[in-house]
DNA sequence: ATTTAAATGTGAAAAGATTCACAAAACACA
DNA sequence: TGTGTTTTGTGAATCTTTTCACATTTAAAT
């Protein structure tokens, strides 16, 4: 009956890459020190998760001086292997496709989207400063540059059978922005990002707040993490 | 020291979005009747977990006979009170925002972008289907078409002023684009997208995962949810 | 009408995540 | 050098979520 494996991300890993790119955002601006509450404080949670979780990871501070900045940060590189660059491509030159592919946080973060590719023609001629490609090329320039992780940006439609090509082409790792879960090998994650559910979310919380002030129903359906 | 309050939305109601949203195909595909198991398939869970969700928000199915596409869309239509329609506000339109402002998704499940914002004259004069204004009129709009939830899709720098303005106007709820936790007060729902990490966290997957094939260091990191 | 098979629904058990609480370390200052 | 203060690091306790297991219901088959 199993038909793939679906893997769900820690949720200490989650909010340790929640502190690394609080602690570069931290660092630009200045900081050299902080301690557990400085990140807590920033990141939402409580001083002792943050004490916790790097305890989990192994990443130990200064007793009394907390920890500093830079040495921080590069302790979660090492730990996370991100002190080297990592291409990607993305598939699906459409509304949001464009607008990722001119996202220079990615860069900034030494992600590189290297390719990107389109079935239209059109949009392969497209003068953008990342090439869009024909998808008879994408095994092509996937080994080329040892591409592992894909961008999904294409109709519903059509995600399955491009994340099929993708896998046969050698990717391991895929974020999927098609509103379908994918089904793919279990040695290959998926990271869905769906966001009308996250958009419905919100209205659903903030409709439930509005009817109910007694709090009681809320309860329910929210946790507060207060800090 | 408490400076505000860090609204997390239950596991449990973000899979009922998912089913819901599973199930709004599975209609259009023609399927009049699911069981447990089809939208665990469908959804990557288990079906244990789709029917304790579906006992903790009381909605129940026929025994050996599962459950009724329409009547479960219904059900949950009505529990999540989506049956009417939600004006949303759009602050920003630069790449992702224009971008947002055209996915149709939106629409079809009843939430309509009904105005965007932005700062740079030039912006709003942009031919685009909805309107861009200036961000004086901001309170004006979210008056007169009683919206209760904004997007966010400004600079960084600018997020936490915008979300500060859009509060002082009686927003609610916001999908926040900006790689930035905001402080917000506790009436106030945040859903913070931040693509850099999502990206991040599944190369960090591929990495551990080509380094050790033994999957004893993997084990650690991730949990497999089978089904 | 009776049996069989296939689902649901839900307490109880297990696993996982968060918070608590406090000992240990280290700095500051007399 | 000693005393007080601040912050880390981590077991233990608590709280939450998921999985298990099975009684219950019902549709279909005989
Ligand atoms: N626009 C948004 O803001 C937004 C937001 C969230 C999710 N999404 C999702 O992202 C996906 C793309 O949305 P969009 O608005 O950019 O759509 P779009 O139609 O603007 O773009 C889709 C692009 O994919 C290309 N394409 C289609 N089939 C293909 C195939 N088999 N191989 C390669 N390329 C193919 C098309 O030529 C087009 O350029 C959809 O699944 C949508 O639901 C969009
Ligand atoms: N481009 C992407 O794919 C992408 C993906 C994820 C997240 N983001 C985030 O979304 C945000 C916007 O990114 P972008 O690439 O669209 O940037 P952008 O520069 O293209 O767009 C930003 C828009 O916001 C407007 N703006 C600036 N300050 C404003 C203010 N105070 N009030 C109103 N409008 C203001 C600008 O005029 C501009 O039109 C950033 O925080 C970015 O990190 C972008």
């Amino acid at each position: 009956m199993k038909r793939f494996t679906k893997h769900t991300i820690k949720n200490s890993l989650k909010r340790i890459f929640m502190y690394r790119s609080c602690l570069m955002r931290l660092k630009m601006i200045g900081v050299e020190k902080v301690y557990s509450y400085t990140l807590a404080d920033e990141t939402g949670v409580t001083a002792d998760q943050v004490r916790k979780d790097f305890s989990e990871y192994g990443i130990t501070g200064n007793k009394k001086g907390g920890y500093e900045v830079n040495d921080l940060i590069e302790k979660l590189e090492k730990i996370f292997h991100r002190n080297k660059d990592h291409n990607i491509v993305l598939i699906g030159m459409g509304n949001i496709g464009t607008s990722l592919s001119r996202y220079n946080n990615f860069i900034h973060r030494n992600m590189n989207i290297v390719a990107t590719f389109d079935i239209d023609p059109f949009k392969q001629k497209t003068r953008s400063e990342i090439p869009v490609y024909a998808m008879s090329r994408l095994k092509e320039i996937i080994d080329r540059f040892r591409v592992k992780v894909a961008i999904i940006a294409v109709p519903e439609i059509s995600a399955q059978e491009v994340a099929d090509e993708l896998i046969q082409a050698g990717i391991k790792g895929i974020i999927n922005f098609a509103p379908v879960l994918l089904k793919t090998p279990g040695d290959v994650i998926v990271n869905n990002i769906n966001l009308c559910d996250e958009l419905e979310s919100v209205i659903y919380y903030v409709h439930s707040q509005m009817k109910s002030t007694g709090a009681k129903n809320l309860e329910l359906l929210y946790r507060g993490m207060k800090y």
